[in-house]
DNA sequence: GACTGCACGTA
DNA sequence: CGTACGTGCAGTCC
């Protein structure tokens, strides 16, 4: 068999590498927005696809150490004893490159009790047996003694990990002047600092092995070491034990007792998903393309299972299909595809059977009374497909699941987008899509009746998948609000914009004069809106102090330039912060003006797996973040309008419903009698917390008390409390110190909640709403702390989301048979448009559903506004 | 054109 | 070194 026949089997020791990538890269260039550490694993994994796509191995594995106890250390403790502890940033890594390599397809070994390179001795020794062509990369010198003909040592150079040497046994002789098979002895002889193995002082490599030359072997120069002459003879006859020690130690076992052996090594495909996946969450975009392309021979071989054969798919018309679907049985499939926001063709699976139809106007009379119906349908992303059908004229009811709502239930940190996402991930299965690059591509996509029934089989997988109360969620919370949402999206909001153009032509001019003045100040022209040109002009030109450091320099921040008015006031800044206030008004309004329909409204699109809490987020535009705050932003406010044939925008928005969400799941006493007393909020809690009468608080008092409040459900630290309120770190740790003596059940209860989710891995809304949370454990402790946080604040901010969306879909219902519709939802406020003569009844309504929406300790307070407009109405 | 970082609007 | 979002611009890379 010549060589290139010959099956080539890789085998890596992870650990090593790994360690020297995380020392070869700088760590600030490879962090997570997160705050995870990657840079021993993109370095790693770099030198890894290199390395597969030069040598091509048939047969890999990747084995890593499981601690730095090994049967080594318990025979001599001193055995690596003096190395410095394994930096934590860099312990993190391990699991998560083991699970980058265990997606890409690569056998991850390991074994208690025993060394990476013990591993690699073992299969190295039995690969170069059983005929292949062994490589093997490890940053551990030991590892040459395993160098032979079949096995070659591919060694990192001082540089880093993208330089590799390659020791073949001519290699070694010429780099140590002895065979592969001797370089133990002088590393007996000379010792390893690196394990903490003391050699024979004043030996070096030359003096090893000139003498290992003169002897022949090891055995025959400890023999004869009274035969040697001067300071060394005596220092290796005082070393002998040493030396012998030593041998023993750096040899590597060659036969552990492993699960698999190399011919179980061969290549397998990529789970391309996983790989994306992982990826993802490590921020390694240029590395993607990289893996793909060295494990693309690999991939090409053994596709994803192809899985069960989609039914053809059966042309039906519309009267036959109609008739089909009120004989189905159980669940139906349904996918609608759209053109232009109108339906196209609609396909329907039950029962293996696939059955489809363009749309047309009969198809809608003929099918419109069970799409209508209780009748059970399964979709995936129902809500572009519903809205299309209600825009036809055939409204849906009867939902039954959507296929992404639940995988965005299950993972919501990372949800599946699409259909074919879900397909790969609960099916193992390969959606059939057309290329979209190629004019006749060589794969048909799969048509709706089939989309329908691969949507009904991945139901299926997400349902084993689903514990009970997140089924729960997915049915009396999600599914309910899908339906209310298609309707406000449709409904949209009525904006005018003749109030708008006006107002952003104003701010224009301003914006203008206003930059001129700037120019003026410094003499020269800089674009206002580039932070780097700014950085420019405050640090160097004006040399202004120096604000806090951002990733590609120094803040220009609003708050940074407030804190720099009052420290070196330049009235270039004043000017700066002003421009930046219209500008960023007129970017907002110019969008929303571009946003208006030819129905003179906005419909924005509510994107439902779009929080890891459980919030709704709105797109397109983001009708969420209409500014408020400032006396002239709510002009902006005043452009959102009642609709013509309508009376009255009403407005109805939860007050403190986060604090309350916290007084009922701490059940704190305090908290509980606050909510209840009908007193002012954060007048009762100053009142407790500074100990004075409830109208003795003074507003400074107040301002703490609620920034405290506030500061809870986010995890606040002493430091942002004394940040956000302006005092020093040592009053705002008094203040917390106050606040729990007083309200200390909130501090139990957030303490509690925090492990309680470190040992399920999860937290829980009042309502079963789940949220994974894997950092909780990490060794790193900007990840673990800012999980922390976001697992504090996650039931809370959930459980508001829950009440919030069980009152929408409720009042949605109560709704029906009235002119009166939802428009928008803001988080923990309603925007309703009110039909003439329906005020009173509609008043009714949303005061109750939202009251009434959960049974706390304490009361869901409600307050409702009325007005022609929406800021109007706020108030 | 695609992507990132900054800045900033909301609850 | 307080949670959850989306958007627009400048700058950079391809």
């Amino acid at each position: 068999m010549t060589d290139s026949a010959k099956p080539t089997l890789l085998v890596v020791d992870g650990h090593s590498l790994a360690y020297r990538a995380f020392y070869a890269l700088p760590v600030d260039n490879f962090t997570t927005k997160d705050g995870q550490h990657t840079n021993g694993i993109y370095g790693f994994l770099s030198m890894f696809v290199n390395l597969l796509k030069a040598e091509k191995p048939t047969h890999l594995a990747v084995a890593f150490d499981t601690s730095r106890e090994s049967f080594r250390t318990r025979e001599y403790t001193e055995y690596k004893a003096n190395r410095a502890e394994t930096p934590a940033e860099f312990r993190g890594q391990i699991p998560l490159l083991q699970e980058c390599l265990e997606a890409m397809g690569v056998t991850v070994l390991s074994k208690p009790d025993y060394e990476a390179d013990d591993i690699l001795a073992t299969l190295a020794t039995r690969g170069a047996a059983e005929g292949f062509r062994v490589l093997l990369c490890s940053g551990d010198r030991d590892t040459i003694q395993l160098v032979t003909d079949e096995i070659t040592l591919l060694y990192p150079s001082v540089q880093g990990v993208s330089q590799l040497k390659r020791y073949d046994p001519a290699a070694v002789v010429e780099k140590y002047g002895l065979p592969a098979e001797m370089y133990p002895d002088i590393a007996a002889l000379v010792g390893e600092t690196s394990d903490n193995l003391p050699g024979v002082p004043k030996v070096g490599e030359k003096t090893a092995v000139k003498w290992l030359t003169q002897f022949g072997s090891l055995d025959a120069l400890l023999e004869g070491a009274d035969t040697i002459k001067g300071v060394v003879g005596g220092n290796l006859r005082e070393h002998l034990d040493d030396v012998r020690r030593n041998r023993k130690l750096n040899r590597l076992l060659r036969d552990v007792d492993l699960p698999v052996g190399p011919a179980d090594l061969a290549r397998k495909p990529l789970d391309a998903q996983a790989v994306r996946e992982v990826f993802a969450r490590l921020e390694f975009r240029t590395l993607l393309p990289r893996v793909f392309e060295a494990a693309g021979a690999v991939a090409d071989d053994e596709p994803v299972a192809a899985g069960e054969q989609a039914p053809a798919p059966r042309e039906l018309a519309p009267a036959e299909l109609a008739a089909w679907a009120a004989a189905a049985e159980g669940e139906v499939g349904v996918t609608v595809t759209l053109l232009g926001g109108a339906p196209d063709r609609i396909g329907l699976s039950a029962g293996g059977e696939a059955v489809e139809a363009a749309w047309s106007d009969e198809l809608g009379a003929q099918l419109g009374a069970w799409l209508a119906s209780s009748a059970p349908k399964v979709m995936s992303d129902a809500k572009p497909q519903l809205k299309a059908l209600s825009r036809a004229g055939a409204p849906v009811a009867g939902i039954a699941f959507d296929v992404l709502l639940a995988g965005w239930l299950l993972r919501p940190s990372f949800p599946d987008r699409t259909l074919a996402h879900l397909v790969e991930r609960y099916l193992g299965e390969k959606l059939p899509e057309a290329d979209p690059s190629q004019l006749v591509p060589e794969q048909e996509g799969a048509t709706p009746a089939q989309l329908s029934w691969y949507t009904l089989r991945v139901a299926d997988g997400l349902r084993d998948e689903l514990p009970e109360a997140v089924s729960s969620v997915l049915t009396d919370i999600e599914l309910p609000t899908l339906v209310a949402l298609v309707d406000m999206e449709l409904a949209g909001v009525a904006v005018s914009h003749e109030k708008l153009s006006g107002f952003s032509a104003e701010l224009g001019t301003r914006a203008e004069a206003l930059a001129q003045e700037a120019y003026a100040v410094i003499g020269r022209e800089v674009n206002l809106g580039s932070p780097k040109q700014l950085q420019e002009v405050l640090f160097e030109e004006l040399a202004l102090p120096r604000t806090r450091k951002t990733k590609t320099g120094y803040t220009t921040d609003a708050g940074a330039l407030a804190d720099l008015q009052e420290k070196a006031p330049h009235p270039f800044v004043g000017l700066l912060l002003q421009h930046r206030e219209a500008t960023k008004l007129k970017q907002i309004i110019d969008g929303l003006d571009a946003a208006i329909g030819a129905d003179g409204r906005v419909h924005t699109t509510y994107v439902q797996t779009g929080s890891q809490t459980g919030r709704l987020s709105s797109t397109d535009p983001n009708l969420q973040n209409i500014p408020v705050r400032t006396e002239e932003s709510r002009r902006i406010r005043a452009a959102f309008e009642v609709g013509a044939g309508y009376e009255a925008l009403l407005t109805a928005d939860y007050s403190q419903i986060e604090m309350r969400i916290m007084a009922h799941l701490s059940g704190d006493p305090g908290l509980v009698e606050a909510f209840n007393s009908g007193e002012d909020l954060h007048r009762f809690v100053g009142a407790r917390v500074f100990g004075v009468a409830p109208e003795d608080v003074t507003p400074a008092m107040r301002t703490k008390v609620k920034a405290m409040s506030y500061g809870l459900v986010y995890g606040l630290s002493a430091f942002g409390l004394s940040k956000q309120l302006r005092i020093e770190q040592s009053e705002a740790k008094a203040l917390m110190t106050e606040y729990f003596a007083r309200f200390g059940a909130v501090r139990d209860y957030l303490r509690s909640s925090v492990e309680q989710a470190r040992i399920d891995g999860y937290t829980e809304t009042i309502f079963g709403r789940r949220r994974p949370f894997p950092d909780l454990t990490s060794p790193n402790r900007v990840l673990r702390e800012n999980a922390e946080r976001a697992a504090l604040n996650a039931p809370i901010q959930g459980s508001a989301a829950d009440i919030m969306k069980i009152a929408l879909f409720r009042i949605h219902d109560d709704l029906r048979g009235y002119a009166s519709r939802v428009l928008l939802q803001i988080h923990d406020e309603l925007v309703v448009e009110v039909a003439p003569g329906e005020w009173d009844e509609v008043e009714r309504i949303v005061r109750e559903r939202m009251g009434g929406a959960a049974e706390l300790t304490v009361p869901l307070d409600v307050q409702v506004g009325r007005g022609l407009d929406w800021n109007e109405a706020a108030h």
